[in-house]
DNA sequence: TAGGTTTCGTATCGATCACTATGGATAAAT
DNA sequence: ATTTATCCATAGTGATCGATACGAAACCTA
């Protein structure tokens, strides 16, 4: 998971795997039938074990300004972690590819979106009980705070600290409108 | 260029661009050297015909905010110019990569650094003039704008329209302290 | 027109890719 | 103890990578 973390599906090759798990190519195709099983599987161990912040920030019981400014903190932590490689897996795994790889950067686009959709879900259900405005796009909100952190995995992997990432997220933050005030996430002009 | 655009630096073979250009393997050779010089190449065009929307936004003898607006606007529209591919060459160009094209990932890293520098030297100056707070962090805000269009690569790439990603660079304007007002770029928590 | 030079495309180089067949070592069974 | 069966690492599969050696064709000079 490691490796395809930091150099991406194709750029992993299966030398690299094998020295790192310690295990010979038979081995490696008995346990997980071929490279791109092993990928999808990284990809699942991802999902559960590094970026469980995401869920817990949108489900908790909390105002939705609240929620929102835990999921942006919890991406700064998760994606400057000591020992690990910056950035998400979902964005560095594969974001240009051969020819031969698009249904694995198709499904890394579908993480994408689905994450953007929770953060969308979430809005909705801040929207309906008043902590939005009536009139804040909520698509369009998401796709500004899944950009965002789209944003934040590049520059982790740029070398990005925790506490820039952290300036970065509450500098972002400024742009979600105050509760019970009605404006449009963008002034006219 | 469009090929390394679309496909990065490593997915993207010679024959592929041989193809394309309609030339032969030595004929290649003969006019680039190698692949890596060719890539350096493709990315120096880039940088003068396609994105020179972000030096005269910064360079325009206009207040800050507004140089900032064009910048993310002419982002949003750079960024899915119909018949090219979607994102950013210096984002999507070589994101992930093997440790054998490590100096290419520098580059490209180069060229982001180098946007977020010229990024914050615009706000220094819109600073010195009076268009920014006193107490605000140009180099925590350039950093929030370079991720912002970060950002907006990936969703462009993910098939963001140009009025989606239009809507993203309004709602990061928001985050902007209007001028005069005094405000840190984040509230305190 | 003949000779010498230069250009240019084909065919191929060694290296590496993901992946697998096979031979030897070990364990189980009679 | 001897045979049988099972596992598993080494060695190698065809394909493709970036890069190039070499022979043929074209061109300029004599």
């Amino acid at each position: 998971m490691h490796l395809f973390w930091e150099h991406g599906y194709e750029a992993t090759s299966l030398a690299m795997l094998r020295e790192a798990m310690g295990l010979t190519p038979p081995q490696i195709y008995n346990a997980f039938t071929d490279k791109e099983t092993l990928f999808r599987k990284a990809l699942m161990r991802y999902h559960q074990t590094e970026i469980g912040f995401a869920l817990e920030a949108l489900s908790a019981p909390v105002p939705t300004r609240e929620a929102i400014r835990r999921l942006l903190l919890g991406a700064a932590e998760a994606y400057s972690r000591p020992g690990k490689p910056g950035g998400c897996l979902f964005v560095s795994g594969a974001l240009a590819t051969s020819p031969q790889a698009q249904a694995v950067a198709d499904e890394l686009k579908t993480y994408r979106k689905a994450s953007e959709a929770a953060i969308a879900d979430r809005l909705a259900n801040g929207k309906a009980v008043g902590d939005l405005p009536e009139n804040l796009s909520v698509e369009g909100f998401a796709k500004y705070l899944a950009g965002v952190m789209n944003g934040m995995s590049i520059q982790a992997r740029d070398g990005a600290s925790v506490e820039e990432l952290r300036v970065l997220a509450q500098t972002a933050l400024a742009a979600l409108p105050a509760e019970g005030q009605n404006q449009t996430a963008s002034s006219k002009e």
